[in-house]
DNA sequence: GTCTATACCGTGATAGAC
DNA sequence: GTCTATCACGGTATAGAC
């Protein structure tokens, strides 16, 4: 054995990922250069490629785990059981714990325009994450659960919109905590503002 | 006079704005090459210097002209008038179709992450603009017209990223139109999807 | 006001040694 | 697995003619 520690191996495919969303939620994608990407991870540009194709095949792996991640709640118990307007409510808080415990990938996710062939999947899979949401709430109407007099697809819409402008200012090392944050978006989306009595 | 129409004048910095803005909004400001918006403003690279002192100033009037018009609605009867609740309620409605009526604008100062002093100095502004409106509502909270069970500035920040990611799908010749969203919108904010009484 | 031509630099990516 | 050296390309910006 060797009296040195080797340095091979600092380096895998999975570390790589995570300092590049990093940089990419900082800088922005097209904003960052392998240079820099080099630089965050310790190693020159080439040794990069030794690991992943390329830039585009990171932000790939990203909004891959971030996608697997907002589906995944779509298939527990608390989004198939019970009446639709608690499996709404469910998929809502649930959307928002999943956003803050993995906020760096659905960060990325969330600011994906559509401008490669990589992003403009992720755009159709997020269609499809928010069509079976708007579903939900529109069973949830024509149960007279929740109000008919704002149109399902706008209320999803903006039920949405809420849930994922959370990712722009959430820390994970801020004061406030993943559960605070969705009790109030669940509050506030059911109950408004307003005191009711 | 000439017998031929003069091609001179054709392009104003007031006309690339526009054009630049759209641009960026489809395909990021940082993947935004001179080339693309030369070729969409229908003149070469060199010929946008003569307008405009670069890329970023284009950024600049952009961001500018969206928060100079943000922060107009500040300003108006309805905001400085009237209980707290109101005054709330006005900002959240107007901000909310200043939104719609300067989309492009709007959309690109939303984007901005603070890679340049340009960038940092419209991250400020957004600041400020945010503080006072959340200093409305905690002055509405105070006066029990608006729920205490929630932080006041948790609160602020849901509502303005409610308000702000109707960027993120809201269309002119779509639909929908401002008013209906923020009719949509301001009745989420104050009374919630579930049914009262 | 717009053009052609070009300077100069940083980019993503590759080759080959260790 | 990482390095140095290098490539071809496209980026912003400028000079000077018309």
């Amino acid at each position: 054995m060797p009296a040195v520690a080797k340095r091979a191996d600092r380096h895998t495919p999975e570390s790589l990922l995570a300092v590049a969303v990093d940089v990419f939620n900082v800088r922005g994608y097209d904003g960052t250069s392998m240079e820099e990407l080099a630089k965050a991870a310790g190693i020159t540009k080439s040794s990069i490629y030794h690991h992943v194709a390329g830039k585009e095949e990171l932000l790939r792996l990203a909004v891959t785990r971030a996608l697997d991640g907002l589906f995944a709640a779509l298939d527990e118990p608390g989004a198939l059981q019970g009446p639709p307007v608690e499996r709404f409510a469910y998929v809502v808080r649930r959307t928002c714990l999943e956003l803050v415990r993995n906020l760096p990938y659905v960060t990325l996710l969330l600011r994906v325009r559509g401008n490669t062939e990589t992003e403009r999947d992720a755009l159709e899979r997020r269609r499809e994450f928010d069509h079976r949401v708007a579903e939900l709430a529109a069973a949830a109407v024509a149960e007279g659960d929740l109000r008919a007099d704002v149109d399902p697809r706008l209320t999803a819409r903006l039920v949405f919109g809420l849930v994922n402008s959370v990712a722009e200012w959430y820390r994970p090392d801020g004061p406030v905590s993943g559960d605070t944050v969705a009790d109030a978006l669940s509050s506030l989306v059911l109950d408004g503002l307003r005191p009711r009595g």
